[in-house]
RNA sequence: AGGGGUAGAGGAGAGAUCGCUUCCGCAUGAUGCGGAGGAGGAAAGUCCGAACUCCACAGGGCAGGGUGCCUCGUAACGCGGGGUUCCGGUAGUUCUUUCUACCGGAAAGGAAAGUGCCACAGAAAACAAACCGUCCCGCUCUUACUUCUUUGAAGUAAGGGUGGGAUAAGGGUGAAAAGGUGAGGUAAGAGCUCACCGCUCCGGUAGUAAUACCGGAGGCACGGUAAACCCCACCCGGAGCAAGGCUAAACAGGGAUGUUAAGGGUUGCCCGCCCGAUAUCCCGGGUAAGCCGCUUGAGGUUAUGGGUAACCAUAACCCGAGAUUAAUGAUCUCUCAAGACAGAAUUCGGCUUAUACUCUACCCCUUUGC
RNA sequence: GUGAGUGUAGCUCAAUGGCAGAGCAUCGGACUGUGGAUCCGAAUGUUGGGGGUUCAAGUCCCCUCACUCACC
């Protein structure tokens, strides 16, 4: 399984973005939101931080964080998707792993991911 | 030894695995492989100053904004260095005033160009006058005493009233009361006169200067506030890398002006200047994909020399991020003092703010010892 | 990137440089069998924070924090 996550692995353009937030499925709790779209082949991971976590760096680390995440369990999905993360709370204080068990839960109720 | 302040230096390290991104090389034809590099002292706030680019010129005046002890540094600055004056703290000195040293701070030009403001309290708040008071003189009333033979009159003293004059010493206030203290002087007083201090003016000396010191003269005039308006001196064209340029793609055009003066530009106004036909302007429509700008620069490091210093000069060596949904990360292990504030987006110079912990220098406080 | 504004009592807002107020809300009392309404009374502030100018600062000046808005 190829582990790497290069430019067309993720969404790169602002019209693609709104395209997809407009058509897109959605989940959500308080933490993410997730809009998610069946795509013929090749998941992509595009990920948005809101402001109301002021500090850049923060937001920094949540973003690599979760795009780490996305790039080493990308084979669970079910399916191949376009996936685009919102994120709304600060979970920058919680480890790899907490966030990984958080967004898997998200994941499994908008049920995205294959059965173990 | 502990605490505080100011200034400065650093601000976790090592290994393994999996990734991201820029450049170079090779393979190849869109990706692989190899190599090299990959956030900060504040990258932040956007408070100042510039570079660069465009607006076809930037020139004058008014308006507007900014700065404001002196001097040096700088590309420039509202920044930095050094100095002056004033203020605060500490220590010493002195009966006190004062003086000296060290540390810290200051938007520190002009209040004898003009205007405004100075609440409450107070007699009065800026023109020094009115009032109370003090003193002198006149008139008058009351009381007491004395003198004259009595009625009564005169005189003296004290007190009250009133008129004229002298005065600014005193008047509970206030942030601030018209030089201060002491002595003389006077009817009472007053820079009225004198001594010391302060102030103003003039001259000299030292210094580039701010200013300091010395000498002389003047009885003293000039309350505070310009971070109130204002005056003076100096500075400022406007916009900003979404600047601006190129390529590709897409769409739908319409209107106005028109040959020497309408119009337009010069982003507050006037003059002036410029443009003026395959032109200019206005309205409407379309696209927003890529490339350049984009990182070698008022650049770093070291040495030598100049300078108190900020900084400058010369020489040698070095190249140290360049993304565009946006790279610099994640996991695990080990070490220790247990890791703060925090993430480049055109680029520099400052300022300001945040900052666990460690270290250095200076100053202050507390405690203990000599 | 550029520019503008706001911050005062729990809330909404006032206040020429001169004693920080109003309405609503809160609390206590009166009225009522009880509650509401009404009447009487009371409490409430580091004027976002720090520093400066001034005799005196919510107001003037500087720095700073938070928030809001506009334009490309």
């Amino acid at each position: 399984m190829d582990y790497r996550l290069r430019k067309r692995d993720r969404i790169r353009s602002r019209k693609e973005i709104i395209l997809l937030l407009k058509s897109g499925k959605r989940i959500e709790n308080k933490e993410f939101k997730i809009i998610l779209r069946e795509r013929e082949e090749n998941s992509r991971i595009g990920v948005s931080v809101k402001k109301n976590i002021v500090n850049s760096v923060k937001r920094n680390r949540i973003r690599r964080v979760l795009k780490e995440i996305f790039r080493k369990n990308r084979e669970k999905l079910k399916k191949d998707y376009d996936l685009f993360i919102i994120v709304k709370k600060d979970i920058s204080s919680k480890t790899y792993h907490e966030i990984e068990s958080a967004f898997f839960a998200l994941l499994a109720k908008g049920k995205a991911l294959k059965e173990c």
